[in-house]
DNA sequence: TACATTTAGCAAAACGATTTGCTATTATTT
DNA sequence: AAATAATAGCAAATCGTTTTGCTAAATGTA
């Protein structure tokens, strides 16, 4: 109901020009205290809040950082979400939000949606290999770029270093006293999926193991898939005393499988997960994990945006974290 | 790099007027199919998207919706988050999405960074029960605002029906043949832990049981209250043979606690729990539990707010949404 | 044919800030 | 005390749209 007060408003209260107001407010010209004083309690009496509108689009700078997800209730989605919000904090950035799902996946008409808020840069958070690839130089990118969570070409990009991930995974399951691993995999067409089990295969192979095909077995990121695929992979070959599931989904219905046959984790097959969901440290037994640091992700994502927007500095450039294992019950001797 | 590209550029170039152009693209007056097909030529040319900082001063309504939470990966803030999501789609209206931890819980300060956007309306999405009627008044309200999961007086607020939730866990268990009930529950801060208990209660007493306070405990939302709670309780009252948890962290903990002491869940004791996690389905065993309509909320507060900006409706109005049972094995007679 | 009506499009003002050129005052130096 | 430099503040232009008053052309009516 109330008119919106203006810049105008509290020169007149004050008795000033308008633009000595915003100079006292943002300091590009100095203002005496005394007139600042003023100033400011005009201000305090109108309860004024500068339109972020009207500045920012004279300095053609919106400061809105916008943010392309795929979906906010995919746990690692809001998590980095969350690090995003950490990066710009305090900063004098805000955040557009906008699920790419709400155009029904096509990027084109997202992106433009975020250029016609004027963003001063966009991160693209979501997992689906090369998504963009293809659309990338159709999209007409003018503002600064960041890729987190998938590698884009001609992006700078932050990313997670999952074979390194399937490559510890192998030592650990290993190092556990497993002669016999198989691996349950996510779905095929995810980058993440893949780069695990590239890395466990690999460090089989170093170790003298051959991962037959037998042995592998994809599907969907979740506890169904981890229980048909375990009891699957434990009719075919009895002798298997190890499984690395490339999310603790998988791992949860794997272990499900497992005490269902009367069988026992880890004495009689030792589970390794991946992803730390909060369930894991007391699902029965505690599953041994990676966690992935997606908070840091998002807050390099911000930190990296940002510079690229204030140093004008767009060489492209990847930046890998690592995860970092967590053991548990689900893999240790007792 | 690029400069961008103005409404001016397109109308040089389809050899119109500025204003002709706004006028095919949005309507208000009409325009000859002629000249709107070279006009959208020269946009389709020139990738020309209109700036929504410039066309939303003008009009004085930004169609952004602010959406002002604590925490987004508070997994019940991003659940309501994609309802709202959902409920703005398709529409003229964009989510700027911020933290109140980011202000450090001053909601003043969150809600002026928000009016700084101009934004045509705002959305109150938390748990923390009168954090903002004390405030309200300081916070100069002077766009819609609605709140979803906590009632605030003198506004449209959409919430959980928690203590006919507490009532019908009563029944359910009452049903299931439960006798001597007991109750873990959230923190005591906390509306949603305070109203599931007092519904629960009500109908105990109806059904002639009495719930002494021996048997009421208050913590945390997470496994280990859930497990030392129960643990607890059972050794005070070795026949306590039904739990009420107010969370499914809280259940999980407690059928942990219950199987270490050698006891089975349902045969013993029946657990029910409530959230409907992602875990809850495949726990062992199953967790029977509560489903919270939280996208629902989103949505019904995005279509609440929609209206009120649009039909300058601002009565106040409580819509009470109820949350559904779940029967899973937890609490079934085998 | 002459008049009224509708249609199409242009020009200019407005939204609420920032930026910059300029003037008037005050402080510093010689 | 006079000349110079620094400071404080105002007025006006600007950002990219939308809105509105107005003119000119096209159409319909008598």
């Amino acid at each position: 109901m109330s008119e919106t007060v203006t810049i105008l408003d509290v020169a007149k209260k004050a008795g000033v020009a308008p633009a000595t107001v915003s100079h006292a407010l943002n300091g590009k010209r100095p203002v005496s205290d005394k007139t600042k004083k003023k100033i400011l309690k005009a201000i305090d009496e109108l309860d004024y809040v500068p339109s972020w509108n009207a500045s920012r689009m004279k300095s053609n700078n919106s400061g809105i950082i916008g943010c392309l997800a795929i979906d906010i209730t995919e746990s690692f989605v809001n998590k980095i979400v969350k690090g995003i919000e950490t990066g710009l904090r305090g900063g004098q950035y805000s955040l557009l939000y906008v699920s790419a799902i709400e155009f029904d996946g096509d990027f084109k008409k997202a992106y433009d949606f975020l250029k016609a808020h004027n963003v001063s840069g966009t991160l693209f958070c979501h997992h689906i290999p090369r998504a963009l690839d293809n659309d990338i130089s159709s999209l007409n990118v003018t503002k600064p770029l960041v890729s987190i969570n998938t590698r884009i070409d001609g992006v700078p990009s932050i990313v997670i270093d999952n074979k390194t991930g399937g490559l510890q995974a192998a030592e650990h399951l290993i190092s556990c006293g497993v002669k016999n691993p198989a691996i349950i995999g996510g779905p095929k067409d995810r980058l993440s999926a893949i780069n695990r089990l590239v890395g466990f295969n690999e460090r089989l192979k170093d170790l003298g193991i051959e991962l037959i095909e037998g042995k592998v077995c994809f599907g969907e990121y979740d506890a169904n898939h981890g229980y048909d695929a375990t009891k699957k992979l434990l009719r075919q070959d009895k002798s298997i005393d190890g499984l690395f599931c490339e999310n603790d989904y998988i791992a949860a219905g794997a272990i499900n499988a497992i005490l269902d046959m009367g069988l026992s984790v880890p004495n009689d097959v030792k589970v390794l997960g991946f992803d730390n969901r909060d369930f894991s440290s007391f699902w029965r037994p505690p599953i041994s994990t990676f966690d992935i640091p997606l908070e840091e992700m998002g807050l390099m994502g911000a930190y990296k945006l940002k510079e690229i927007i204030e140093n004008n500095n767009s060489r492209e450039e990847v930046i890998t974290l690592q995860s970092k294992i967590i053991p548990r019950k689900s893999t240790l001797i007792l």
